[in-house]
DNA sequence: CATGGTCAAGTGGCA
DNA sequence: TGCCACTTGACCATG
């Protein structure tokens, strides 16, 4: 079974955001970070010009992690959406030094596009496109509208090949019903955005499966389903493993390898741990079912965790 | 320079 | 009712 699975296993692997390896560069002072933040109250006192220094810093340092994974063989990476501090509180172009930004913008882009790499985003919670209020919705539009305006400098595809990954956030108790305020929502976003919008399925029982994000939104408005095993495992809904696995597949056009998340629960280890703790590493291969897919891994060990993955089942 | 308290945002689950 | 966990810990005041 296992030797099945390593025979039709995909070899793009890829992590999320932190690059312990890069992370880990001594002196503290030059180590490779793509979130470097303030709190609200420096926000406050300094502004839009030290949220342009800290965004072009991440920036540069995004550059060392693409070059790192070429030289690696690393051909998946998800950006952080924490390169760009309080990035709701403004556009790009209003930051004093946005020439500076976009031109690195645009080199990182042009570099990621020689090493054929492959770059997403999967922005946060607080991302609620079927919330019941107007603030929530227009603040998310907004954030979606950013990460895909910094993927448009990068000058990447406008389709899922760069996804911007999104979970629906919230039921309130009809999932139906919230699942067509998405759809109407999703009309008010850009082209830049809804040509990358990707939707995943939760771990939540009360939340959406595969089932529901199928019919409810890939049905609507034909936006692809990124299958997540371990959110499955959570929250199966009615279909079994490869079922589930089969229907997210199908939603993805034919010429965009679909990216899967792959994550293994810290209970194996930990027992006391919630199931949906992420792990330090995947110790087993998941099941592709004979398709090529992607698999970006959830794993706190991030590039080693990467290395561990391909040296067990490519 | 090391440490620990604290940190924007939404939602659902749990004690 | 108030914390915790999410896609990833990091900032910054204090000693």
């Amino acid at each position: 079974m296992q030797l099945e699975n390593k025979k039709h296993c995909s070899c793009i692997i890829g992590y999320a955001c932190i690059n312990e390896t890069l992370a880990r560069t001594k002196p503290k002072s030059q180590a490779i970070c793509v979130n470097r933040g303030m709190i609200k109250k420096t926000f406050e006192q300094r502004g839009l010009p030290y949220a342009g220094q800290l965004a072009l810093q991440n920036l540069y340092d995004l550059e060392k992690i693409v070059r790192w994974n070429y030289a690696h063989g690393i051909r998946l990476y998800r950006m952080s959406s924490d390169m760009f501090p309080w990035a709701s509180e403004y556009k790009i172009e209003q930051l004093p030094n946005a020439s500076k930004i976009i031109d690195q913008l645009n080199k990182v882009g042009q570099l990621v596009k020689e090493y054929q790499q492959r770059l997403t985003f999967h922005p946060g919670q607080f991302n609620v496109l079927v919330s019941l209020s107007d603030r929530v919705v227009q603040n998310t539009i907004k954030e979606l509208e950013f990460h895909a305006a910094v993927m448009d400098y990068m000058q990447l595809p406008q389709t899922a090949y760069a996804k911007i990954n999104i979970h629906l956030g919230g039921a309130y108790g009809d999932k139906v019903a919230s699942m067509k305020r998405f759809c109407k929502n999703f009309m008010l976003l850009s082209e830049s955005v809804r040509s990358r919008l990707t939707v995943e399925n939760d771990d939540k029982r009360s939340m959406y499966t595969v089932q529901d994000l199928y019919t409810g939104i890939y049905q609507e408005i034909q936006i692809p389903i990124v299958f997540d095993y371990l959110h499955y495992l959570c929250n199966p809904g009615p279909l079994s493993e490869r079922e589930a696995f089969l229907l997210a597949y199908n939603t993805w056009p034919k010429d965009i390898e679909p990216i899967f998340h792959v994550s293994e629960s810290k209970k194996i280890l930990e027992p006391h741990a919630p199931l949906h703790a992420h792990a330090d590493y995947i110790t087993k291969c998941v099941d592709t079912y004979s398709k090529k897919v992607a698999l970006m891994l959830e794993a706190k060990a991030k590039e080693l965790a990467v290395q561990k993955y391909q040296e067990l089942c490519c």
